[in-house]
DNA sequence: CGGAATCCCAGAGGATACTG
DNA sequence: CAGTATCCTCTGGGATTCCG
C-alpha cells in the first residue's frame, strides 16, 4: 500500500533529472571540452581533461552519446581515427555553463564561509 | 617531477568547482526545496524531498551550511525547533535553477534519444 | 523534534595491462 | 589510436537504532 503522503522524487525536484544527466562526476568536463574546443579525437580529449582514465571516459562518453549529447564518428582508417563532438542538443546547454562560469566567482565568499565556519566556537552552535 | 604536460583539473573545466559545490546528490533538492518554499523545519524539509534519511539530510545540511549557502537557527524551545533557510549566497543560485528548470523540456529528446540508440544495431556503429 | 551512532553496501571510479 | 578487460578501492548513501 502506498501512502498518499508519499512523494514522487521528479515533482520534489523538477530539476533532478537534468542535474543527473548533465552534472555526475566527469559528464561536465566532456561537455565543457567538446562545447569549448569542439570537435576533436579521444586522445585530445583524454589530455585535455587530464586525468581521466580511458576505461571511464569511454563509458561517459557512450552514455552522452546514447543520451543524444555527443556524436560519435569513426573513420575506417589505418590507424583508425574517430572524433567526438558535440550534438546541437548539447549545444543547447551551453548557457548553462556560462550562468555557472558567471557563478563561480562567488567561490572565494564560499571559500570565506568555510574559514569563518571552522574557526567558530561549535559549542555555541550545537546546543 | 611533474611534467609540463599536466593539466591542472581547475583549469581543464573551470565550472567544475561550482558543479561540486552546487550539485551532488542531494544538495540539489535541498537548495532547491529551500529557494521554493523559504525557511523551515528538518522535517518539513525531509518530507517535502521525499526519500531522504535523516541522516544524509543532516550531513548535506552541515556541508552546505558550511560553504554559506544555508542558515540554521536553533531556538531554544521545548520542543526544540531548528529552521533553515537559504542564504543571501545561497539564492544567487536561484537563476542557475532558472536555467535547469527551463531546459528541462528537453528531456523528452533526450529521452528518444536513448530510445533510437538502444533500438539501431550495434553492429554498424561499433566498427 | 532534531538529530547522533553504528553497520552495511553498491557502484562509480582508479590502476594496470592487453588488443584490433 | 581507440578502446577492452580485470581487479580493486573507497565513499556516498541506505537501514536501523538510540538520545537529549
Amino acid at each position: 500500500m502506498k501512502e498518499t503522503t508519499e512523494i514522487d522524487p521528479a515533482q520534489a525536484c523538477p530539476i533532478a533529472p537534468v542535474v543527473d544527466l548533465v552534472f555526475s562526476r566527469w559528464t561536465t568536463p566532456i561537455l565543457w571540452t567538446l562545447n569549448e574546443y569542439g570537435r576533436q579525437r579521444f586522445v585530445e580529449l583524454q589530455r585535455r581533461i587530464g586525468t581521466i582514465t580511458p576505461k571511464v571516459l569511454t563509458q561517459r562518453l557512450r552514455q552522452l552519446e546514447r543520451d543524444g549529447l555527443v556524436t560519435r564518428t569513426y573513420h575506417a582508417e589505418v590507424p583508425p581515427r574517430v572524433e567526438y563532438d558535440i550534438s546541437p542538443l548539447g549545444r543547447s546547454l551551453a548557457p548553462l555553463f556560462h550562468s555557472l562560469a558567471e557563478w563561480s566567482p562567488n567561490l572565494t565568499k564560499v571559500q570565506a564561509a568555510r574559514e569563518h565556519f571552522d574557526a567558530t566556537e561549535p559549542a555555541h552552535r550545537r546546543p
